[in-house]
DNA sequence: GAGGCATATGCCATGCAAGGAATACACGCC
DNA sequence: GGCGTGTATTCCTTGCATGGCATATGCCTC
């Protein structure tokens, strides 16, 4: 949310950190981002048997950052972004560094075209 | 750089994201992000051994996150925050998502305050 | 060039996360 | 109520990253 991205927030908890280090789950996020998809599409998609990705996906609920709703015997996932606003503030800093570092080449950019 | 928040690198490096996963090394890159400092200040704000505090900044090296520069005896450890552009970059589709659903929210409060 | 300081590296032990296999659980259908 | 499908959980093993300790390396001073 807005709060989030301004920075207040501050810490971004484990949880989302533990979340990003696996690329499967990277992928799994990827995958939801495109449509909420049911645990065997998933299994489909990533080449990982179906208790693996039950795991996965039971970090990425702990982390709150897709939800489930049951459907007869198939449970649907959806992504929920929120979380990742977290993230987003965390990187806010840098991203102010590497700009001005932006800033820096653009004027030389522009002082050497004067030239 | 500009290429990297432009989305066109795609893919952030795995030695990125293994930068993040570890608490130690976060923490250093902030302390970083105050100022470059040598080595044995690093020791001293996190608590943390001197041999593990090199490894870390090892870690960070080889992602290309820091550089070091020699003064005597001390190795002096400063912030490159430009490969974080690769993880603002990734992150950007999902900024795009929670970004909607803010828009959703704004007008639903826009909404509910004409009823 | 010997000794001392600052940092890096090697080796070892430990802990932990990931994946596979088997199994438990939940639901719908006949 | 038994059965098949779809998903979660448990147990176990393995690999890997972390940190401590000891030690190597580099540099400066006397």
């Amino acid at each position: 949310m807005a709060y989030a991205s301004c920075g207040i927030l501050g810490r971004v908890p484990d949880a989302i950190w533990s979340v990003l280090i696996d690329p499967n789950r990277r992928a799994i996020l990827e995958l939801l981002r495109e449509r909420p998809r049911a645990v065997g599409e998933l299994v489909d998609a990533l080449d990982l048997s179906q208790p693996a990705t039950s795991k996965h996906l039971r970090v990425l609920r702990d982390a709150g950052v897709v939800r489930v709703e049951q459907d007869a015997q198939r449970r649907v996932y959806t992504l929920d972004p929120a979380p990742l606003a977290e993230l987003d503030a965390w990187l806010a800093p840098y991203r102010r560094l590497w700009n001005a570092r932006l800033d820096t080449l653009g004027r030389y950019l522009d002082d050497t075209k004067e030239t």
